[in-house]
DNA sequence: TCTGGGGTCCTAGGACCC
DNA sequence: TCTGGGGTCCTAGGACCC
């Protein structure tokens, strides 16, 4: 029998990465407690529930979340673990359904229309709450609805360890009177503009009449806003989406300014070495370059180049970057550096035909960021650059 | 109290090929 | 000669999300 609804989930895990903290160590249940950067330009990406009842929220400057609760403790970001946990929260998942989709590190929509008649959607929902919570100590909030847009506004709706249904006749009452901001998609720049031609809420957009203007404001998504606005969502829950990342990046902001070209250069070294850590890490290759240069004026630049091959080698890859820098050099103190890698593949069968005339060209070239690196170890005693000489995984297959 | 770091997707113009 | 139009890739920037 064909359903006339589909059963979508949306399910979000609370306070992620502070949730993870806390589930590995019990101690940190009842403190304050943030993730994030401790420094002066730090700030955080989390707080739990008991730093939250002073304010806390993501996003806030680390000092002046601490002014607010002074108690707060402030832990470090740990991707490792948060990664274990993601583990563990979508083995979890694919128990309940073989259609997943990854929305990031910690939320997925499940498809659960072809649910046995016999149980209840409801019933489901309240045993993966549980079942996370007490086997896993992860709470999460779940939403319930026909499709992905819904499901994920209804798991928004009661945090932490929420479970709300949200009905396409719910949604004249339940979603339209949120605020314009809280709807997913629509973010820091679009709203102030919505707000200017007199749309405050999920409703007035819905119901606004001089379409023209909106498309002004919204572009070529206006119409799919206004349709996700009445709950309408054909985007199916897609497995495939999201598991092969698009990028590796890596990217940091300096407690002070950076205005020396030396210097400029051994924090590219660093970063570059960190990301083709990962990229090797990740039996990968890849062949578009980008760095990304924030002044202290917060004006910031992106240039890539795409090779017409693709590498893994870190001393390829530095070139380019110190090469996309030094044509791109501005005249303003910079705040933060960012190198990052796209167009990645698996390696397998890289073969490439190498020119042997110049390898002695590329010897001197690669000696002198060796003399760069091991500059920097002196200087820093970082543990960094020995990590990366680490060997190649086998590869995959 | 000045504003992190990891990403994804979209747009728009230009190059280049057919 | 003064010139089209589709497709694809590259580059830069912007917006958004967690």
């Amino acid at each position: 029998m064909e359903k006339k609804y589909r059963i979508i989930f949306h399910i979000d895990l609370n306070a992620f990465f502070a949730s993870c903290e806390m589930a590995e160590d019990a101690k940190l249940l009842k403190i304050p407690l943030g993730i994030g950067g401790r420094r002066e330009r730090g700030v955080l990406t989390t707080a739990n529930y008991v730093a939250r009842k002073f304010g806390v929220k993501s996003g806030m400057n680390s000092i002046e979340a601490k002014r607010l609760c002074p108690k707060l403790l402030i832990l470090p970001v740990n991707f490792d673990l948060y990664h274990k946990y993601s583990k563990i929260f979508f083995d979890l998942l694919s128990e309940y359904s073989d259609s997943i989709e990854k929305g990031s590190i910690d939320e997925g929509y499940l498809d659960m229309t072809d649910l046995s008649d016999e149980v209840h959607p409801l019933d489901i929902a309240k045993e993966i709450q549980e079942r996370l919570y007490k086997e896993h100590k992860l709470p999460v909030s779940i939403g319930i609805a026909p499709n992905l847009f819904l499901a994920k506004m209804a798991s928004d709706m009661k945090k932490p360890l929420g479970i709300t249904v949200l009905r396409k006749r719910d949604v004249e009452e339940k979603l339209w009177p949120l605020p314009i901001e809280d709807m997913y998609g629509i973010g820091k720049k679009t709203y102030p503009n919505l707000k200017l031609i007199g749309i405050n809420t999920i409703g007035e957009l819905v119901n606004y009449q001089n379409i023209k203007k909106l498309k002004l404001v919204l572009g070529n998504r206006t119409e799919e806003f206004v349709a996700k606005g009445r709950g309408i969502d054909n985007k199916i829950v897609d497995p495939h989406r999201h598991v092969e990342s698009k990028s590796i990046g890596t990217s940091s902001t300096y407690s002070t300014d950076i205005h020396e070209y030396q210097d400029v250069l051994a924090k590219l070294v660093l970063l570059t070495k960190n990301v083709v850590n990962r990229l090797i890490d990740d039996d990968s290759i890849i062949k578009t370059i980008s760095i990304q240069v924030r002044y202290n004026d917060f004006s910031q630049i992106n240039r890539s180049k795409t090779l017409d091959f693709y590498t893994d080698n870190f001393y390829e890859i530095y070139q380019v970057v110190e090469q996309l820098y030094d044509d791109n050099q501005g005249d303003l103190p910079i705040r933060l550096l960012g190198v990052s890698l796209a167009n990645i593949k698996d390696n397998i069968n890289n073969f490439r035909q190498i020119d042997i005339f110049s390898v002695s060209k590329e010897k001197s070239k690669e000696e002198r960021v060796l003399n760069m690196l091991n500059n920097i170890n002196e200087a820093y005693g970082s543990s960094i650059i020995e990590k990366g000489v680490k060997k190649r995984k086998n590869p995959k297959k």
